[in-house]
DNA sequence: CGCTGGCACTCGGCCCCTGGGAGTGCTAAG
DNA sequence: CTTAGCACTCCCAGGGGCCGAGTGCCAGCG
């Protein structure tokens, strides 16, 4: 499928995908030569260029204009010619500093100031995803009685993340019932993983003991109902996306309407960065790769982070197509690198 | 100050404003007597429009253009010419709807459904501050060891919002002396409005009990750590913005980054609205009047919602100053009751 | 055989100009 | 005091022409 280029093919194409992240102008052949030492002519330069037209790698946006990179381009230019940027001291600093006060600061503080860092260095916007609900590991329940029948439910994991909602349980009346249940249920329940929380509490319901006591039967069931419920755009944290807007692709309105009509649908994001963590890994996402987001003209750049060798969610940035992808490459994944440190010290 | 009109300058302006505010358009003097039966010919329309501009209520953006009005003139036209205009029955059930299920929703939800309601009912962007911080009442705190000497304090208020972070607690080593600690700590402050925690926590410390018990010494550290620190921008909701961006007066790329930058600044919306919190009722604040909160062109109305009497947070609209502001406050005002309705329930 | 210089051609962007339309202010008459 | 008429102003959209950047192709050279 890939067309095996030769080394003076690949370096002009370089040089063209690189001049035109730069300039975000259709990169011509004279300039081209002036500008990187490639030691052709502008005509063979010419040629060279209407061949990886032909491959489908460039394209002009109208006759007699010059070449930019199509799509198809940037795949293989991400795939085959490019390396991850190592990360300047001057932003490892920076990002050491964002990421650095964990004074009072739980992982959603620890993740909002990812994406903040993010979005602030790379000039895109900063996305991650909270460690998925059923990856977590269960640390302790609580049931407070709030008014009438209704009970909240808080669920703290391993993590420190904490969930809440409200249910009616008109079956207990009494806080200390509550509590005693809620007891009952961190004994039984602390250390599984959420996934398996579920399983656990139907086999105890079947057991001798539920059947028996009313109060062990009424904490399985609130238990159960407490994890009900699918979170919906729960999870995900998205930095400003102001600093797109100074991005020429973003320059007219209709562009920008577009862009933040695509940024409501936080859906649509958590479902890519979710798929994205479970692959263990960095990905790039180029353009229409991403199907029907909306995001028209949009990469996105991801990666996992974790801690102790797992997996715990992923992050990145989402900028124009037109994106410097070494660079972030290596931010992304120098972040996602910090971030997992700094969740072992948390 | 305010100058005195004539019955017929009143409804000459009334009719340019709501002219306006239809059109997005300079108004002119002889599409406005078409429009309007005035009963009035043109020319008489032109000298009326001419005083008013003298009193600084109209304004023309060039030379032979229509008038639109001014700040100034809004803000008369909302003092003393306008009613608020009563929701009518479609758009009560839209709301009742939007804002109903309460299945297993927490305050936080339904403050979200209500931003994201307003915003789509008033095709601007609907916003609402939680109860601030004081105000709750305490209902509940709980610790749970983390990991290592990491403690993660969860409080939860009698309204159902939880609040929740980590602190270092190294002095302490088993959580059951942790789950006795919050049982003291909940006996000691449950009902107490959180205002009022701290000097009952330093109150504490100084008595006996905490003197000689080595656990309840912790255990008030620990609480007054809990609570210290104030969260930034916690506790506002933003409904979607997309809506603005079809008003004219945001078609341009560069007013729409204005735009999202100004609303990227959540802490000084919230300064915003938590000042219309203290005052109970319904404020509309007109352009400029907001001071320098880069919402150029934007006027906000705002409304405070409360249950059983007591205000506990605000919501509102901001829009572009060109807005339909009968419409506005009468929405924003039955929303605001529906809110308190059901947190009543809740 | 591949590279290079030259040349004609193409096309988008910018500036200028012009005509049309909407609206005003002024004045004089009712 | 109101109204009709009129001259004036100004914005805006559309058309034409110029300029520059860049291409494709061809012939010549190493």
């Amino acid at each position: 499928m890939e067309p095996t280029l030769s080394a003076r093919d690949r370096s002009i194409f370089a040089a063209v995908v690189e001049e035109f992240v730069q300039t975000a102008e259709p990169v011509g052949s004279r300039q081209l030569t002036k500008r990187y030492g490639l030691g052709v002519s502008p005509a063979t330069v010419r040629n060279v260029m209407a061949d990886l037209e032909d491959l489908g790698f460039l394209a002009q946006p109208h006759t007699s204009a010059g070449r930019q990179p199509t799509e198809r381009g940037y795949r293989y230019y991400v795939d085959h010619l490019m390396q991850a940027e190592p990360v300047g001291p001057t932003e490892r600093q920076q990002l050491r500093q964002r990421l650095g006060p964990p004074e009072g600061a739980g992982i959603e503080e620890l993740l909002a100031a990812t994406c903040q860092a993010l979005s602030v260095l790379a000039h895109q916007v900063g996305i991650a995803v909270a460690p998925r609900f059923e990856a977590r590991v269960f640390r302790h329940i609580d049931f407070v009685r709030l008014r009438g029948s209704l009970v909240l439910v808080v669920l703290v994991s391993q993590s420190g993340v904490v969930h809440h909602r409200p249910v009616e349980a008109p079956e207990v009346e009494d806080q200390r019932d509550l509590d005693q249940m809620a007891n009952y249920l961190n004994g039984l329940l602390v250390g599984l993983p959420l996934s398996r929380v579920r399983e656990r509490i139907l086999a105890e319901m079947a057991s001798e003991r539920a059947l028996y006591d009313r109060l062990v039967q009424s904490a399985l069931e609130l238990g159960q109902r407490a994890l009900g419920g699918a979170r919906g755009e729960e999870g995900l944290y998205c930095g400003d996306p102001t600093p797109l807007l100074d991005q020429p692709e973003f320059s007219t309105a209709a562009r920008m309407k577009e862009l933040f009509e695509a940024f409501e649908k936080k859906g649509l994001l958590l479902r890519l960065l979710d798929q994205a963590a479970a692959a263990h890994g960095t990905r790039v996402i180029i353009g229409e790769e991403q199907g029907g987001l909306g995001l028209r003209g949009c990469s996105v750049v991801s990666t996992t982070y974790g801690c102790q060798g797992r997996v715990l969610g992923s992050l990145g940035v989402i900028g124009p197509t037109r994106m410097p992808y070494p660079r972030m490459v290596g931010l992304v994944e120098y972040t996602g690198r910090l971030l997992g440190e700094m969740m072992d010290h948390l």
